[in-house]
DNA sequence: TTGAAGTAAAACCATTTGGTGTTATATAAT
DNA sequence: ATTATATAACACCAAATGGTTTTACTTCAA
């Protein structure tokens, strides 16, 4: 479980995962602290933390007896890079542009 | 594993699913064609063609005994959206205005 | 109508996931 | 020094994933 290979699609793939994302996007919070948000064990709750962190989205620090965990959200770009390509589906004009100028430098 | 039960963010999790919907980004194809893509058995990508209708991102529609699939990128506004959460946190402007009269309404 | 092409379905397998409980270790407070 | 708190580390388990091979069913074409 603590291979180095999971990547930012596989973190967010469980909801679990997500919520706590969302709990840490407003402030850092110690283990305990998100625990109390869910009714799972905090066995389960660790076990998330791990794959987040594998993914880089968060990190934790030690504060004493406390382990503090604060969002990283930077490798969500590549979640961003990805969907960009569909943006074009969306009639969104800039993002058409930008697809049509990619596909005129491919043929280049 | 044909549970009703496959959201958006567990199908694009896989990276032979997003690489199928790559190639249904620019054409519908049949099965062979796609898994001509892939090493993998054509059972294998069956099976991530399944996932994929599930979360309702593609479809397939029957001619004669080919299986055409299409790309229904609908689904992918629901990911956007859970992103454009975390966009305050690329200093941009207007969904970082969204996000404060969010919190405002919540308050109110 | 016989055969090949295209897909579907079933049975199986190894590994990963998401969860549990128990035990251990480090820190803070009395 | 002892006890309570916060986390880490194990061992274990059921179900889901991602893959395989084999078998069967349609449909098109010669």
């Amino acid at each position: 479980m603590e291979a180095a290979k999971h990547d930012v699609f596989q973190a967010i793939a469980d909801p679990t995962r997500r919520k706590v994302m969302r709990l840490l996007a407003d402030k850092e919070l110690p283990i305990s602290e998100i625990c109390s948000h869910f009714t799972i064990s905090r066995t389960a709750i660790t076990k998330h933390l791990h794959i987040l962190s594998e993914a880089e989205l968060i990190s934790g620090k030690k504060i004493g007896r406390e382990k503090i965990y604060s969002l990283h959200p930077e490798p969500l770009t590549e979640l961003r890079e990805w969907l960009s390509y569909y943006e074009r589906f969306w009639n969104n004009k800039l993002s058409m542009l930008k697809y049509y100028v990619e596909e005129a430098e491919d043929e280049s």
